[in-house]
DNA sequence: AGAATTTTGGTACGTTAGTATGATTCAAAT
DNA sequence: ATTTGAATCATACTAACGTACCAAAATTCT
């Protein structure tokens, strides 16, 4: 936080220096005002891009969107879609059982279908299909 | 990508027709050298921002930051760490233990170590967590 | 050099995950 | 009405995962 407030102070002053040069230059008649807008164009849009990087990284509740074309493609039935989710969230096949309100053969014939309608081997590697595939939420 | 070229030709259109704008506001004498560049300044942040939240959009090659710190607070070492990466791109305890050169006995130590440091019952919450917390280039 | 930590590996055991197969129910489409 | 597909559940079996406990090298730190 506190760095925050320094970069930005930073920045800022570092501007306004910048600003102040390019006037003098500018009033001196040595260069053109089309170079020193180029600057302060070029100049402003890293910052945006910089600031949005940032701000992007600290902000992980992006909601990401799904790909559903891509789930039909796969043949994913919703319930399987379901249980995919939990997978990903870590779930055990017992856990994504109670949580779903069946039993857990009935999670194991639903995990079995994804993996192979994702062609996975395993069920971590699923969630990394899945991921990649954008098919989750998170 | 046809889109892309299009918006890019337009939005440099608009650019050179706002520099022509100012240019002439500036010669007429209305308005001040500040407030011109003050408007160019503004417009490429902006574009800035766009362009890369576009780019961090379609690219879901962001190599994320890591959270070396909580990695130390969590007392993971070097080589549990490879491991919990292996495991988060889905390979199974051999696959790990072929890929760096060891026994699976060695891969499961780490596992069972990973797991208890991240508070974790299995590899895939371990996945979960991990990436909550950061701790995965991807 | 000596101590502490990391990395490595093993055995043995119990748990969880995944496959194969078959069967029932139910709703929607033909 | 019959077929089709989704969801449910069971049993039996195999494979993978995870724990506990121990111990020897290899590294790093002091």
């Amino acid at each position: 936080m506190k760095r925050t407030i320094l970069v930005f102070g930073l920045l800022i002053s570092a501007l306004l220096v910048l600003f102040e040069i390019s006037k003098r230059t500018y009033l001196s008649g040595d260069t053109s005002v089309e170079i020193i807008i180029a600057v302060i164009a070029l100049v402003f849009f890293f910052i945006g891009i910089y600031i949005n990087k940032k701000s992007l990284n600290k902000n992980t509740l992006i909601k990401k969107e799904v790909n559903h074309k891509k789930i039909k493609e796969l043949n994913i039935s919703n319930r399987e879609y379901e249980v995919l989710c939990e997978i990903a969230r870590g779930l055990s096949n017992q856990e994504i059982a109670n949580k779903l309100f069946v039993s857990e053969s009935t999670i194991k014939t639903h995990v079995s279908n994804i993996l192979a309608k994702l062609n996975a081997k395993r069920r971590t590697q699923a969630i990394q299909i899945s991921k990649e595939l954008q098919l989750l939420p998170f």
